[in-house]
DNA sequence: GGCAGATAATGAACGCCGTTCACCATCGCG
DNA sequence: CGCGATGGTGAACGGCGTTCATTATCTGCC
């Protein structure tokens, strides 16, 4: 048994993606596994790593499509109103709702972890700054910033949306009278732009 | 070889989580497994499940451990001033030095996770929600909240602060001039008390 | 002192895991 | 037809979490 090419080794890649993303959304980053991906394909491990350098390769790769296909609901919230303010709620509602739906995918990308020195790859950050990217534009309408203290923004408020859904998706915020996780972005979304826009961006514009 | 009862069962206890602590501070979660600990403490693998009903039981009770250490510099933040604006101030600024200093322990607690359908115990969801509760009274003050909306708020701006020390300090915020994690803890809470103040929690207030 | 029963701990075993690599079946080409 | 290149294999290595029959030791009783 060898040299059966029935796939390109693109072929076998979308293969593998595909096979992976499959058992990620069904039993989460936890059930993924070589063998089981192999299975599914009806190979062997050892043909992953003729594409993959390794699991974590691989992995890396499912993650980088799903940002890209939670980059589409987000971009799509921001397109479907003029009202900056409502750009906003809406891009961060939109991601909320991609977490909900699809947790297991989402959940991989952020609970993934690289071998103590590796640092993530580029096509993982640039499409992590593109989702930021996303929101800088609103954020400076509604607010005048621009520069650093509107990248201090966008950072701060997308990590703290970010935040809400990992807390509320993952259980861990099951304190008094839990919120419902767009009740907790709307609210910190409304709240930190009504300081920024009566403020002058005070903690960055001190220096 | 048996019987050899060089320790009480809550001995043996301690020098397991002790064990698994060290591991987990010099290798992260990765690095944890039964072998090792067992390697370490002069035992086999099969004590461990003396004392505990699996791993994931052991890890529990090290993220207890954990939480309970974040919680006193964050008490003393806020003791430390009687403006609540310093105080929540401070307290992120704790939370964020605690993630910075011990890494591994701190991702521990929300890196790991139970198996799909088991639910987190109520030991570790009482001391997250101690840690929401610190802030409660703060925030109370600065903003004259209570009730529904100054849950909202408690829990909406810990979440933010939780995301942002979480996406900075696991390097996937590497966007354009990347800031330091308290920079953005503090833009975060500035804007977000100053619109909580300016407003009189509207999001919250409708219904 | 000697013996029985209780029990703390073992260690071998099961079925997984990621990863490597010598090997071989098959292909295209001369 | 033969041959070199190559796609893919599958066995192997050292690890993992977890279970459990077995055993060495302790305790209490005669």
């Amino acid at each position: 048994m060898a040299r059966r090419s029935e796939h390109t080794r693109e072929q076998l890649r979308d293969l593998m993606l595909e096979a992976a993303e499959q058992l990620i959304v069904d039993k989460g980053l936890a059930g993924l596994s070589a063998r089981a991906i192999a299975r599914q394909i009806g190979y062997t491990p050892g043909t992953i790593y003729l594409v993959f350098a390794n699991l974590d390769e691989l992995i890396l790769h499912v993650n980088a499509r799903t940002l890209d296909r939670l980059r589409v609901p987000m971009q799509a919230a921001v397109a479907a109103t003029d009202d900056p303010e409502q750009q906003l709620l809406g891009a961060a509602r939109a991601y909320a709702d991609f977490a909900r739906s699809h947790p297991n995918l989402w959940r991989a990308c952020f609970e993934h972890r690289l071998p103590e020195d590796v640092a993530g790859p580029d096509f993982i950050d640039a499409r992590i700054a593109q989702l930021v990217e996303l929101i800088m534009a609103p954020l400076a309408r509604v607010s005048g910033a621009q520069g650093a203290a509107l990248n201090a923004a966008a950072q701060s408020l997308w990590s703290g949306v970010h935040g809400v859904c990992i807390l509320t998706l993952t259980g861990k915020l099951h304190t008094v009278g839990g919120q419902a996780t767009e009740h907790l972005t709307d609210d910190l979304i409304t709240h930190y732009l009504a300081g920024l826009v009566s403020r002058a961006a005070p903690t960055t514009s001190r220096g």
